[in-house]
RNA sequence: GCCCUGGUGGUGUAGGGGCUAUCAUGUGGGCCUGUCGAGCCCACGACUCGGGUUCAAAUCCCGGCCAGGGCGCCA
């Protein structure tokens, strides 16, 4: 029944199918999306990568054994066809395909886990299920798209700064950064965890040398969090520079920041249209906000925040109505932040660390570290954990570490920024949250 | 972890003690030579699982499982 691939290869795709290429050979390949048999003419419209194109089959101008052909096709097989160009007002786009030869690459099954048209819209549980299925979509596999744009203009950006990337395993002994929970594996006959943060590999960095770098790679966090800006499994974007404070870096962030979303606006038109997002270049530098007038602007919103307390998502949601943005928090209570995060000199009650956040959605935490080891070994004590158990990272700051700061953003919270989406799980190909393993 | 809501054809839904269970989409078949959410005709296909109440349960009660939302937790 199905046709091998063989020596034919597609020669364009639908989005370069243009009326002016009229009476031009070339070969389609795709998915069925739709079929209209009006008994005398069929339409197909085959879909790829990221278009539509309209396949003419009137019964007069096709041999009849293809008509047959074409009459048995069933929605979402693979076909690959053979044509001419016909430029015609009466199509879509103005550019239709009369087909000479086709061949069935492989038949899908009926009926469908869920509708690649969108006439009937699929619950994201549904979809996630068929996640592969729920990609042939447009509206979906734009946000990937956006994402990898996104990841390919932030590596752009740190390689023209002179950045190094950098591989941290993830496969971690305990000595944790405290706060999240971890999820344990075995290694062999000892307990593991996956790592929550590159944190205190890339600072161990900055005793080498290598000055600036960065990693882009997976993060793993055990809590049972259960919202829609939450997932267990994340990509972490990371960066820690020597010889810099936090100022240093968060200039870097802004400009890293506004520079993606310009290369994203610029070469994602088709699809931000297609998922109907105007996007706006944010003007750098960011407005900056202190830790406590943001406690002052939330309780003027109605919403109650003591200082010294994390912001609560009723306070986020305050900020949100207040900033329209990107904006950075910064100056907050040392005893909300990790111990690596350096003190106010003049005040260590406030801490050198920072917020990124977009409208009430925190996307980047950074801060200038304690490179001090004395000092360093003093936090992790006030923060109730076992300097013992941080030997080997205690160690790089006896032997020379710089003044150092850095930052992790958030790859699919930054991610739902570009794109709109109100449920990070949109901007995961296969999501791991509190229920979902599988796909 | 807490609170709220829900689970009905492949998909999305209506129905809230007494049915042959609603509609759309889909699927299968038929008609139709300009469709573009094509149209028309015919057919197909479902009450999350376990227990209970009742003459009678998709519907009420209890429990499990699964899902959605809110919060908490969240370097």
């Amino acid at each position: 029944m199905t046709e091998s691939l063989g020596d034919w290869r597609r020669t364009h795709y639908s989005r370069q199918v243009k009326p002016d290429m009229n009476s031009q050979k070339l070969t389609l390949m795709g998915w069925i999306h739709e079929i209209r048999d009006l008994g005398g003419i069929i339409f197909l419209l085959l879909r790829d990568r990221d278009g539509i194109t309209q396949i003419t089959a009137p019964s007069k101008k096709v041999s009849s054994e293809l008509f047959e052909e074409i009459r048995k096709l069933r929605k979402e097989s693979v076909v690959a066809i053979k044509g001419t160009v016909q430029e015609s007002g009466k199509a879509p786009g103005g550019v239709e395909i009369i087909p000479e030869e086709l061949r069935l690459l492989n038949q899908s099954q009926q009926p469908l886990p869920l509708d690649p048209t969108e006439k009937v819209r699929a619950e994201i549980d549904t979809r996630l299920d068929s996640r592969y299925l729920d990609l042939r979509k447009h509206s979906v596999n734009s946000i990937f798209k956006i994402k990898s744009r996104m990841l390919h203009s932030v590596r752009l950006f740190l390689e023209e700064q002179e950045f190094i990337e950098i591989n941290t395993p993830k496969l971690v002994a305990s000595a944790t950064e405290g706060g999240t929970e971890l999820f344990p594996i075995t290694y062999f006959e000892r307990e593991a965890f996956l790592g929550q943060s590159p944190q205190l590999y890339k600072q161990m960095m900055m005793a080498t040398s290598l000055d600036k770098v960065y990693e882009i790679a997976p993060i793993f966090r055990a809590e049972e969090h259960d919202t829609l800006r939450h997932l267990n499994e994340a990509i972490s974007i990371d960066v820690e520079v020597a010889f810099a404070d936090q100022d240093d870096v968060m200039i870097l962030l802004e400009e890293m920041v506004a520079n993606a979303i310009k290369d994203v606006k610029e070469n994602c038109g088709e699809e931000l249209e297609t998922i109907g997002v105007e996007l706006e270049v944010p003007k750098t530098p960011f407005p900056r906000l202190r830790y406590s007038e943001v406690v002052d602007l939330v309780n003027s919103q109605g919403v109650n925040l003591r200082y010294g307390e994390d912001l609560s998502r009723a306070a986020e949601k305050a900020m949100g109505e207040v900033m329209d943005g990107y904006y950075f928090i910064s100056d907050w209570p040392s005893d909300i932040k990790p111990f690596y995060v350096m003190p106010n000199s003049e005040n260590p009650e406030v801490s050198q660390a920072f917020d990124l956040m977009y409208r009430d959605l925190e996307i980047s935490s950074g801060a200038m570290r304690v490179h001090l080891h004395d000092l360093l070994v003093e936090r992790i004590k006030s923060k109730g954990l076992n300097p013992d158990s941080f030997n080997r990272y205690l160690a790089a700051f006896q032997y020379g570490m710089p003044p150092h700061a850095g930052w992790g953003l958030g790859a699919e919270r930054f991610t739902m920024c570009l794109t709109g989406a109100k449920n990070v799980r949109e901007t995961v190909l296969f999501p791991r949250d509190r229920r979902r393993l599988t796909p």
